[in-house]
DNA sequence: GCGTCTATGTTTAGATA
DNA sequence: GTATCTAAACATAGACG
């Protein structure tokens, strides 16, 4: 015997549900790129693996799916070049500009999908009970990551907007017991807004052995990245 | 002859390739739902059909893939309970409190990704060359419903953050032509963030025929929101 | 655990109404 | 244009190494 129908629902058994998991979303990518060749559409799938740390996403780099925003970016010289200053094309350098704008918020955005992604894989992972003294080390780290990535753009002169306001703020400290004591940031409260009654929340998470935090910590940030638009 | 093998390439002809985009669609829907349920899954695909002015976003309230948040958020009160007020639990009370701000930040996206999804859509329409009076009208009303919503939700008092400042500033006006001359604001540019050289983006499209401008306006809207987890 | 195989269930291209 | 039909193409469950 090889296959039975497929009953419709979730799959007790863990190894046969990972199968089943990987064999499908393998088709599931295969499928939404068809539909975009097929059809020329921009289609997009995200899938929170809990087999993986990161959220698969597909197709690997969807900011191709921004073209069409490119494409009309170059429009607006070619009609402008005919001096035809009149209201549509007026208009249209307009968009133009507002497309820009659109760009940077994109930038803005992905950021704090990022942080958002990582909140929700973090509490997702091994189930919201399990989430022990490990994950939160993990989040730490992870938070870590995001953090040096943000003061290095600081220091690279993109200062402009909350980023230097950023730098200037006073960081609350958790020390979670043990290792060296580090001054850090957390610019995440500043995305994030100031709450309803005014509070700053700023964590920081510092682990036991954080001498060699500085250390191979790259490869999952870079993923991160990778995975959404960079 | 019934079926040939498929050519993975753009399909010419115009009605073909619709037909292929629905069937398909709807097989790549199912598939996600089939993913989801199978394997326990969270899963999303977002498709912008050059058919529908909307994207297709499956499943259609993605925010119910929040529910490990949700779940989350409940989890430290139990905790707390005990008045074990140690080091871990700290942190779990920090992270509530970080993922109550995320979902503010969350709430922001959404309204990001929906100019950023209007401007796509509109500009993807009939592909780039076609965008004429009519397309920048549909962009004018569009944008004029948004900016409704985001009037009303300031009158109803979310006047915290970008909304209060919003409302002072003053709009350059755009006139396309005819029709009675309305002062409206441009809160988008508010969220772009200013531009590089500080200069001011606004915008303001009006029609030749806005006098019942303000009926029949809201289904895209709701359109709109209900695809984007509300 | 993973990759490969293959019989069968599922999807869908092309035809037709 | 949409809806239904059908057989070929395709995806994949279960078995095996």
């Amino acid at each position: 015997m090889t296959r039975k129908k497929v009953n419709l629902a979730f799959i007790a058994n863990d190894s046969a549900r990972k199968a089943t998991f990987k064999k499908r979303k393998k088709g599931l990518m295969k499928k939404i790129t068809e539909l975009s060749t097929l059809c020329g559409v921009d289609a997009c799938a995200v899938v929170y693996s809990p087999y993986q740390p990161h959220p698969d996403v597909w197709p690997p780099d969807p900011r191709a799916a921004q073209h069409v925003v490119t494409q009309f970016k170059r429009m607006p010289e070619m009609e402008q070049s005919k001096k035809m200053m009149n209201q549509e094309s007026f208009i249209r350098q307009r968009i133009t500009k507002a497309a820009e704008q659109l760009k940077k918020v994109q930038r803005e955005n992905r950021e704090k999908e990022m942080t958002e992604l990582m909140y929700k894989c973090l509490m997702g992972r091994g189930g919201v009970q399990g989430l022990g003294v490990g994950e939160l080390n993990d989040m730490g780290w992870l938070i870590d990551e995001r953090l040096k990535e943000i003061s290095k753009r600081i220091d690279e002169g993109l200062k402009k907007g909350t980023g230097g306001a950023v730098a200037e703020k006073k960081a609350e400290v958790v020390d979670l017991g043990g290792g060296v004591e580090r001054q850090q940031h957390w610019p995440f409260a500043e995305w994030m807004g100031s709450t309803s009654a005014g509070e700053e929340i700023m964590l920081q998470f510092n682990e036991g052995n954080n001498q060699n935090q500085n250390h191979n910590n790259n490869n999952a940030a870079v993923m991160w990245s990778n995975a959404f638009f960079h």
